[in-house]
DNA sequence: ACTTATATGGAAGGCGCATTCCAGATGTCA
DNA sequence: TGACATCTGGAATGCGCCTTCCATATAAGT
């Protein structure tokens, strides 16, 4: 992971940088300037950004960091539950994490960073394998096609996190009526 | 409607600031800057600001002008039809405005201007009425609580109406399924 | 211990935007 | 038409932010 010529103190303090960013990433209403995470982090502006080359691959990083547990996390899901079955508890997962890190989503939208993008395809990609299994196991619909139903339980878990951040009560049902509404009639 | 002291160009110009204000609002991708309204309506930025007192007074105004017009469509809507009937229809316009005025949400989350918290309170108002209605005609759910149902109803719309502005064929989809979820098992 | 390549803090620079200001223009009223 | 209150354009100002820069500090190698 060290290379050579890099001093032991800027891999450090890299890593104060980026966990820094990822704490702020969690506290609603925060600020999230470069001036916020380095004073955080307890170094000046220009380590901050120097460390990652700029504000955006610094949130970039620190997004993938965040993100990368949750996909692994719906992985598990599929391989130990039915698809159903984990795709509901998935669900319940995703909408818990993104009102902890509320700003995640208003402060990255439209950032075309690569690892972000990525993960994000990741997390479209777990949700449609669980959506597949479920439909091969006759409990979703099949009068709407994947991709249309993939997309929609992406967005509509985006919009009830949003919702009311840290509202359980909203979230189960919202789940509730997704899951009953995606059933064969 | 013109007041005393109040010189005649001074109105013409206020009302050149609204339309172009409220035609960049239904430009995807707009700059939605004093500047971009102000060329637009053919006016130096001072006078746009000054015909409002402010940017957000600005925009406050041409939300209104905007919404008022659905939340009356909603009130007919509820009037002339049954009340699922109604918010079926009603849903799919709100995701047909919202798509066509695809930065309004953005642009306006947060914004606590009068008018358009006002309104804002009327579409949610129309909402309930018509989820109100659709309970006592035994044909939505009553296990999850109206203020719950309502929410659910408002954010999904708003997460729709974003996630793929102006595919019909989604919104179509979307309103299947939250339909068939909210009904009574 | 000494040298040198590398890193640091935070001031200065630059940028995009809303707002303010004012010399000049223009509606208004007698 | 003349006098004057009102309005106008757009330059200047202020503000928040990211980025760059460089004199100083510090790790690494010998």
């Amino acid at each position: 992971m060290s290379m050579p010529g890099r001093r032991a103190d800027a891999v450090r303090n890299r890593q104060l940088a980026l966990e820094a960013a990822t704490a702020l990433l969690a506290e609603p209403d925060a600020a999230l300037t470069v001036e916020a995470i380095a004073k955080k982090a307890g170094l000046g502006v220009g380590t901050v950004v120097r460390a990652f080359g700029g504000k955006d691959a610094l949130l970039d990083t620190a997004v993938a960091h965040l993100l990368e547990p949750v996909v692994r996390r719906g992985r598990d899901l599929l391989q130990q539950y039915g698809s159903e079955q984990a795709l509901r508890a998935f669900l319940t997962e995703l909408i818990a994490f993104q009102a902890a890190h509320h700003p995640i989503s208003d402060q990255l939208r439209g950032l075309t960073t690569p690892a972000t993008t990525a993960l994000r395809a990741d997390l479209v990609q777990v949700v449609a394998e669980m959506l597949t299994g479920a439909r091969q196991d006759g409990v979703i619909r099949t009068d709407i096609d994947l991709a249309t139903t993939t997309a929609l339980i992406s967005h509509l878990a985006f919009a009830i996190a949003r919702a009311q951040p840290g509202n359980p009560q909203l979230a189960d049902a919202f789940i509730t009526v997704v899951m009953d509404g995606l059933r064969p009639s």
